[in-house]
DNA sequence: TGAAATTACTTGATATATCAATTATTGTCA
DNA sequence: TGACAATAATTGATATATCAAGTAATTTCA
């Protein structure tokens, strides 16, 4: 009586059924995100960045010209990064952003975006929606926002 | 004429809408991931191992007695780990695997689990079927299908 | 056969992640 | 006020990730 072999267990070769629905929910989810992340960062590759540095630099064209301070871009990236300040140093070093210690409070740094970053995501903006187009664009725009509704409801627990 | 904040943009404080419903799938997709390896990270954190550890270990339980040889254990893992064999020597030196090279086939190295490999693994399970149980039981089962389901179809782009 | 390609790792160098501890600054409130 | 707590960030130590290059064993096939 050997059900059939689902999609997942044959992307990661596994032989034994799941344990339970939830557990291949949860296998699933992050075998995608490995999947869908390498996508990425093999489209930044060339670039220069990793998604993380890409992520940081968006978050700080969307910040504006009065940038941020470095936990606040902290709480609004997509993994959590604990080692953001020396991240911080090295997109500095790369002279995408410009820190400034804060004057009103001395003990935050502000981060702002220097022509040059905001350069570099300007034109990075074509070609990773055009990955998000083609791998998220193996499902329809309403199983995109189903997607969307479930991933929020996991989330939220 | 603002349109509603999405519960993704409140997690990661976004205050611009998203560019397209892609783009939102795939950054909630990811984000989701995060924080979903995390609560795994944190149960087993007081077992002092990592989810790509309890990956690995899992993999040569499944493997049974004839363990699985080192890029074997790659290729099913559910994140690539090009750093797989330091990761061996460091899981052999807790004393949970065991390598030999194989015999037949000498530029192989076979990996077993060893006796307290398998009590910690086997330790494990009731704790991690606990996670996915709470942060995927947000999802009704008939849900769970739809996610995996999805996720299934991105992943085969 | 035997030279060349392939495979299965291993190793070195560097980047990034993680955690704990430390510094400087600001807030709290007895 | 002034001691103490809380906050923002940095730093040190270590684990892990990534990539390129190297080594040894096996295949391939002219």
């Amino acid at each position: 009586m050997a059900t059939d072999e689902t999609p997942l267990q044959r992307d990661i070769r596994q032989t034994k059924p799941f344990r339970s629905t939830a557990h291949e929910a949860g296998v699933g989810l992050l075998k995608t995100a490995d999947v869908h992340e390498r996508r990425v960062a093999e489209t930044l590759k060339p670039h220069g960045l990793t998604p993380t540095q890409y992520n940081v630099l968006r978050i700080l064209r969307g910040a504006g010209p009065d940038g941020l301070c470095t936990l606040a871009v902290g709480t609004r990236m997509l993994r959590q990064t604990p080692g953001i300040s020396r991240m911080m140093d090295r997109l500095e070093g790369k002279h995408w952003i410009r820190r400034v210690r804060s004057a009103d409070d001395r003990r935050e740094v502000h981060c702002y975006l220097t022509r040059d970053g905001k350069r570099l995501v300007d034109s990075l903006d074509a070609v990773v929606d055009k990955v998000d187009a083609q791998a998220i664009g193996a499902l329809s725009t309403a199983e995109q926002r189903r997607l969307i509704e479930l991933l929020d409801k996991v989330r939220a627990r």
